[in-house]
DNA sequence: TATGAATGAGGCTTCATTCAT
DNA sequence: AATGAATGAAGCCTCATTCAT
């Protein structure tokens, strides 16, 4: 065998994602809590002992997912927020990036978690108040409700299969201008 | 022994009532998903069999403890919103009611999770906006932005020992004007 | 049933003796180390997860058992030695106690590890150096000794169905004058 | 590379030695029957499955140290026994020999198991008592207690840092006259 | 109705062994 | 030959549930 690539690292780096994919998808369908490592070894062709080789624990694995997640979502996530010079600008780079990962357009894992991004959320956030784009608000508040308002309608979208540039707008607006009617 | 009837009863209100109060805990601590019927028995003075005399499995526990949160919880969160005649009212009402729930007056039992009131919460918003309270938004979405603000903001009063009332006008002012500085 | 002796601990008693006796036979078979729980278990009418109704872990197991049999052992060794006032009395008690007990007298279970008596057996030949029954010598030593004498002599005995009163005597007189032959 | 295959041979002879080298410390530190293989590997430089080019199992392992045991303790054991033409020789090169090898001369290996030699030792006393310099006892008990005994006493010499000389005369006396105080 | 021991399924982890590289 | 990852059996332990008392 000449294989230029060693045959042994690229199966390693495959068993290891199979867990890592398998793991996100039974952390989704039944939580981290009551999810088992057998449960995701079984969502993989791997045998039992072999999860041993890669990671420790339940706890281990989460650990890398998160890893992953992070290191997919943040440039994602913060791409068009730090050089927004109006709060507009920032909420709809914000929520049209969020349903564009979860629309899954296929470069993005599926399952992604948005609370993933909380934390560079709310470091943006923070700058951005801090440049006077937003009122002087709880930043840790906003992020939390804006990452919850996204993942609500995320998920209708993903369920009416609806309009992601029309959802972007409306959420935009909704914390733009905040609830009440217009005079 | 003419007593005898009340008295079983009372005991078995008692039991039943130990076993949600344990349960309660145990979810708060571990995760419903992770969880176990043992556990909950554990914290409980009782026998592991009595538990079968009075819920046949965690997820019927759960319901129980679902139920028994939205009874309590019903009057204190939908209090004022129903006759909310302004959205800043409406607001208000929502986050003093969360706060005061969180910042533990003692006649609500702790680690009550603010979700439980999703349900009536996002009724109450469609009310609203129907009424013309509010512009015609996503009922779901800001159901859950709300619910997120709140619970970040009330972690942050337990933690810091913060005013409620100046929490509740500035959460409120978030909602109701959006993030937008004034022009 | 109004059974005077309560079923329920008579069960739990009998269970709890499946075990150690299950244990003695596995540990006498296999070793202590190699010997795991589940063949414990498996030499017992019982169901896996009973052994932990039971006891935590197989040196919990050993514990239980040293202790039974340090408390079956200990009369019966000691008896005759104590009040022996010559050395050939001492020997001669302590041989006859050994030969008896692995002879397998009915009363005394089998497979009976002569080395539980280790600790009283020095104890008791301590006393009797300081006696002036025996010359001043390494009691642990001495002790070693005889209980492997008495180890080797007893299987011996039980594989030829030997003599216990000439087995006592020969090594009575080994150990009273030594190798030595008369001069 | 015309040293090629004495180079070989060499690394073989070294990896083989490793596998010893470990065994003998993980038996001595565990057990044998608690040993398992890994952890003979994993007190090895090697890989996994290069154990199974030199061993079939942990018994095969087992054998082969005994045999470097022997081979080593035999010279040493046997020594001073053949030629002794009294019972006093003939203890005292034992006990010498055990004593000198339990202190750790450095030429042997630690954590010999004196048990290693009982065969010998069984037979050189066969043979002594055929000579007559023993009376007629039974070999297979004198040879289980001399172990023991010097076992006993080695140990302690090696927790007292004692004089083994002196040892070696008490040892011998106590098994040459008995225990028997002088008349 | 309360008890708590028995059960055996099933989760967690390590093991001996194989085999492609 | 050496490597070390893969395998699945098997050991450890806890679990949900039953049922005699």
């Amino acid at each position: 065998m000449d294989a230029a690539i060693p045959k042994r690292q690229r199966i390693k780096q495959q068993n290891r994602q199979f867990i890592l994919d398998a793991a996100r998808q039974v952390f989704a369908e039944q939580g981290y809590g009551a999810a088992t490592i057998r449960d995701i070894i079984r969502a993989t062709p791997l045998a039992a002992g072999t999860f041993y080789n890669y990671f420790t624990s339940k706890e281990d694995v989460r650990l890398a997912l998160d890893a992953e997640m992070a290191a997919v979502l943040r440039p994602y996530l913060s791409e068009g927020r730090a050089q927004a010079v109006t709060a507009e600008e920032f909420l709809s780079a914000f929520f049209s990036a969020a349903f564009a990962l979860k629309g899954g357009t296929g470069t993005v894992p599926a399952a992604v978690d948005l609370r993933a991004g909380f934390e560079d959320l709310r470091t943006d956030l923070e700058s951005a108040i801090a440049r006077g784009l937003f009122r002087p608000l709880d930043a840790n508040a906003l992020a939390a409700a804006l990452l919850a308002a996204a993942d609500a309608i995320a998920k209708r979208l993903a369920a009416e299969n609806g309009d992601a540039a029309k959802a972007t707008e409306e959420a935009t607006l909704m914390f733009l201008r905040g609830v009440q009617p217009p005079a």
